[in-house]
RNA sequence: GCCGCGUUGGUCUAACCGGUUAGGACGCCGCCCUCUCAAGGCGGAGAUUACGGGUUCGAUUCCCGUACGCGGUACCA
């Protein structure tokens, strides 16, 4: 068997947006899977719509994803160029072919030519108005025109396309590996433009062109090309070629349901829908990616990998090795599916959670710059020890870890109000005593200092132990107040309750 | 309009060739743990498997129809 090769070809409109990215994760997990090659081309035949920038940032992406191409662009490899712009001469070799053999041929008409005759063909209740092989006939092309007129509009550089002929009364069947069998009649199919006025072929014809030549033998690509593919297995036919096998991803569609995800609907939800950051070049308009806004590579890989896919079993949490050994297009869902970024959400934190330590010791001190000064590295990896598991982002560590490093300015009034009563400043100045006199100001005898006052005045720990998290962090919730108390240290901690008990005795 | 694809709790999904109290996860709620919050553990609510027919002793599973959703219908990909 020949070697499986899939391909992600994407066109430089602007940043690949995450439904795009998915089709490249399992492209490359199929590649991967199968020992196979994963090939990244730019299918940039449509000047018009060239975004600067768009291929530098899809090869960013990628970077941030861990997801290597094994040739194409900005690698190289025995099959390029792997940009359709470089290999016009390419396509102008395989359409004369398809000319030669009258499965293609010329067309002058403008594009007001063919609004009209779309028109035309509506007001005759034409169920689909279309450039086929009944409307063909009444057009100005190769088979309406004598040899002589084309062979004058040809060399006096009007301009024209090359349209593919589609067979009347025909079925194209084919098996899509998701869907099953797909069968179309080809008089629903239209002509459609093979080579474009400018000299540039369309993507029909190039990505049937370029996946021949390249050997592709998988097509895994979008739903939104389900509706053309007989076109390109059409063409497969006309040129004797080996088709490749077909796979249509089922989209990814806004979370309320309605139409494919945008970015439009994803900044309505509150949420990236691009890897990166993007600035527009024209507008300057700034969109944020994943990356920025704190989510983990691996966290957004896992997600989309099962976005559309499962396992077969219970199973969630899949490191990208794991992903490509038990990956397979049978256990792809057929159906669109909901983007839900609160699922998103709960990856992040479960591969937050099992990051080593030094990530989260190392980000305080780059965030914070008093950290390094204020705790010993030792310290600093028990501060983060104690909040790592409550969040969602990297980012969260500086809000949850605030008053370690800083000193409590005012206490909450309503808290204040809530948790202070007669017994909590006299308790407090004992406490105060207590600490003061620790020899080992370590958590456990710190505790057992507390516990030993709140007994002795048969008090409740939660009459006094609230009151003295205000004291020494300002807060009303947070981790393990002994832990807390320990790390902050005894002077800090005495300096914190002596603040407080000035303010309320 | 026409063509194609789809439809299992709010969301993502499982259920091999038809026989399960329709399983799991996110989210939500509750309990335990705890001074508290989070994490963790335990539990709960939430699905007449879009609807209607058929085939069958039996249909989430097979067939047909309808509805709804999505996609396509460009010299865009």
């Amino acid at each position: 068997m020949n070697k499986i090769r899939v391909r992600f070809a994407p066109s430089p409109t602007g940043p690949q947006h995450i439904g795009g990215i998915r089709t490249a994760l399992y492209n490359y997990l199929f590649a991967k899977k199968n020992r196979g090659d994963f090939i990244l081309r730019i299918e940039d035949t449509d000047q018009k719509r060239f975004v600067e920038g768009s291929q530098k940032y899809l090869l960013k992406a990628f970077e941030w994803l861990n997801i290597k191409p094994d040739e194409g662009i900005n690698i190289g490899g025995k099959y390029g160029p792997y940009k359709q712009s470089e290999r016009k001469d390419i396509y102008k070799k395989y359409i004369d072919i398809l000319l030669k053999k009258d499965l293609a041929y010329y067309a002058f008409d403008t594009p007001q030519e063919l609004d009209e005759m779309r028109k035309r063909l509506q007001e005759a209740k034409v169920a689909a108005p279309q450039y086929n092989a009944v409307s063909r006939m009444t057009m100005k092309n190769s088979l309406t025109l004598p040899k002589d007129e084309v062979e004058q509009k040809l060399n006096s550089g009007e301009k024209y396309v090359i349209r593919i002929k589609v067979p009347q009364k025909q079925s194209i069947k084919f098996k899509d590996e998701i869907r099953g069998w797909i069968n179309i009649k080809t008089d629903v199919l239209d002509d459609k433009v093979l080579m474009k006025s400018d000299g540039m072929p369309t993507y029909h014809f190039a990505n049937v062109v370029d996946d021949h030549l390249m050997k592709i033998t998988h097509v895994i690509r979008g739903e939104e090309w389900l509706p053309s593919t007989p076109i390109h297995i059409l063409l497969y036919k006309y040129f004797e070629w080996e088709e490749p096998v077909f796979a249509h991803l089922p989209l990814i569609l806004k979370p309320d349901g309605v139409g494919k995800l945008s970015k439009r609907a994803a900044d309505q939800a509150g949420f990236p829908v691009f890897p990166l950051n993007w600035i527009d070049p024209e507008t300057k308009e700034k969109s944020e990616g994943f990356k920025e806004s704190g989510y983990l590579p691996e966290a957004i890989i896992n997600f989309l990998a099962m976005l559309g896919w499962s396992p077969g079993d219970n199973r969630e949490l899949f490191t990208i090795d794991q992903l490509i050994k038990e990956f397979s297009l049978e256990r792809i869902n057929k159906a669109g599916v909901k983007f839900d970024i609160k699922k998103v959400n709960w990856f992040n934190q479960e591969y937050l959670k099992r990051k080593e330590p030094i990530i989260f010791v190392n980000y305080l001190k780059t965030k914070i710059p008093t950290a390094k000064e204020k705790y010993s590295d030792k310290l600093l990896e028990e501060i983060c020890d104690l909040l790592k598991d409550r969040l969602i982002f990297l980012k969260d560590l500086i809000s949850e870890t605030k008053f370690f490093f800083k000193k409590p300015i005012s206490y909450d009034k309503k808290l204040i109000k809530k948790l202070l009563n007669e017994d909590s400043i006299p308790t407090l100045m004992k406490i105060a005593d207590a600490f003061d006199s620790l020899t080992f100001f370590e958590a456990p005898y710190i505790k057992e200092a507390f516990l030993k006052i709140i007994e002795d005045k048969e008090l409740k720990l939660g009459k006094i132990l609230p009151v003295l998290r205000l004291a020494i962090t300002g807060l009303g919730s947070g981790p393990d107040l002994s832990k807390v108390i320990y790390i902050l240290g005894k002077k800090e901690s005495l300096e914190r309750l002596d603040k407080f008990l000035d303010s309320y005795k």
